[in-house]
DNA sequence: GTGAAAGCGCTAACAC
DNA sequence: GTGTTAGCGCTTTCAC
């Protein structure tokens, strides 16, 4: 590969002037500009960014820490960070956390040793990881979850008033023992739905005992455990509200193993939209989040950061949408 | 940050023995090793891999290069990609091209610039991007489409024998008009599953007109599209076989619209599994690929590729398997 | 406007 | 087994 050396030989200039022309800095003659650009045609010549990243003491790449790869939730979100970061001249990387407190502790560790020059993270644990980065002084984003004990810029939806809403809905269709599927007891996002399920209920004057409550771990199979153990302990609920996309396609799935048919014996909404919804019979009644503008939001506000490093941090809440659909109709009792 | 000249300082010895206890290379005295463990805890060292990276002249990151972060298909290839990249003390980084080969020549030269220790991609278009990391040196495997005009390491599925076997199906189940929707007709792999559902008709001497045929882009709005021309234009299937999994999605969606009966009126068979195949009603027949493992075999590859650089690339290919469920099950004609 | 020179933080010969 | 030394390829003062 060649260097910027052999590129300055080349035109006849130095190192320096090359550097200049590369970054499009400082102004240079245009004669030798010109000689530049041509030099580099000619050796097929590719700045290193390792010797940039560490001459600038850090890249130009964002690292997104997801932490569920396989939750469609995060799809539209991630382009929604992608078009604002390519405009901004950054690329993007995404990272995996898959739940995982030391996956992503070790995400962590490597945007920092590795410098990178923004992080967007979806937290699986607690504010560790994240004051690791803000100590560090990388600049960071919180999305979807909300991170206690850091000071972070902060992009989230309005989990507890989506999650009001869905079960007022069940409540308005005519169902009288909701029960609720709600995520790891330790997010954010699951304590919120919770919250707002239980608000809904009470002021709604109805049952809202801990038999009703079942905690899974945002994932299909937790959704069916959790359904499977409503329907065997206590008495039987006729309607759930499901913390998140995943659990509530499990806690179907489960519902048709048992031959309980929705939404006659069993009214289903779930948190979280998924593409295909309508497709699932009965076609599924959701608490759509803006996953785009999510992402656009969060990206737009490491830019912010990046460009003005002191700058007090904010937290952005954008309004979730109940999608009315066929999983919450209750038959009216003639 | 501390440097490895604070660390030394601190346990009274030369950077190049901070270095080699950081790596683990070399032996240094116990006594020695212990202090400047407690040194680099003491200031809470972290090695800085920007430069590091310069001067090893690579990464210890591998950038899986991924054409549809929204395709469950690749969820769980990369969760195989990651098993194996942990275990040889690798970072993982993932790269979405969207299908969009400008996007996919951006990722390929960020991975060249940092000098990714590795790539493994699922190319969008042609062999440039794959032959540029090639020409550097850069360590590459293709995963699930073939790279034509590149000598490369690849992992692929017998994509014409699935198809092949989906579409014998149909003809089995009593299916007379088997439509399909292609993909992209510049895709490998949307040729070859094409080449199968054409091989399987006239083996049955079915009609096997380009009427019968439609393209979409390998998205769910595609899938909807193709279906509604094979509705609407000509005579009309009694089945079809759509070459990927988010085009079946869209395919049923349109035959839903309409009110057409699966399998009754249209048979449907997919390729590609899709997490929650079975929740889709009627539960949907799919040529199911092996995708975990076709993320371990491309790390696996990788692994032994940069181990030793110049042995003959080589080409495995894994099996389908044909997943029968209700979406192909035509009622016999009484 | 351009060049010389220093150095980012680390690793790997090489000498001892 | 340990230290000295010379860069990796780039950017950026600082002179001119």
């Amino acid at each position: 590969m060649a260097t910027i050396y052999d590129v300055a030989k080349q035109a006849g200039v130095s190192a320096a002037t090359v550097s200049r022309v590369v970054n499009g800095r400082a102004s240079v003659d245009t004669a030798l500009a010109a000689r530049v650009q041509q030099a580099m045609r000619e050796l097929d010549y590719r700045p290193n960014a390792l010797a940039r990243n560490l001459r600038r003491r850090q890249t130009s790449i964002w690292a997104v820490v997801i932490s569920d790869i396989g939750n469609p939730f995060f799809t539209s979100m991630v382009r929604g960070i992608e078009d604002v970061a390519q405009g901004a001249g950054y690329s993007v990387v995404l990272c995996n956390s898959d739940e995982d407190a030391a996956k992503e502790a070790r995400y962590v560790a490597a945007a920092l040793e590795e410098q990178m020059a923004g992080v967007i993270i979806s937290s699986a644990g607690r504010a560790a990881n994240v004051n690791r980065l803000i100590e560090a002084g990388t600049p960071v984003v919180a999305i979807d979850r909300e991170v206690r004990g850091a000071a972070v810029d902060t992009v989230l939806v309005d989990n507890e008033h989506g999650a009001e809403l869905a079960v007022e809905h069940l409540i308005e269709a005519g169902y009288e023992r909701i029960a609720c599927i709600g995520g790891p007891r330790r997010l954010p996002t699951a304590q919120q739905r919770l919250r707002g399920y239980q608000r809904a209920l009470r002021a709604h004057r109805r049952p809202a005992d801990d038999e009703l409550v079942r905690h899974g771990d945002y994932r299909q199979e937790g959704g069916y455990q959790a359904m499977a153990a409503l329907l065997d302990e206590g008495e039987r609920p006729d309607a759930i509200f499901a913390a998140n996309n995943l659990m509530t396609i499990g806690a179907l799935e489960c519902l048709a193993d048992r031959g309980i048919s929705v939404p006659d014996r069993m009214g289903v909404v779930g948190f979280d939209d998924i593409p295909w919804a309508h497709l699932v019979r009965p076609s599924l009644t959701t608490v759509a989040q803006p996953t785009y503008e999510l992402g656009r939001t969060a990206a737009l506000l490491l830019a912010e950061r990046i460009a003005e490093p002191s700058r007090p941090p904010s937290t952005v809440t954008l309004r979730t949408e109940l999608k009315v659909r066929a999983s919450s109709n209750r038959p009216s009792v003639a």
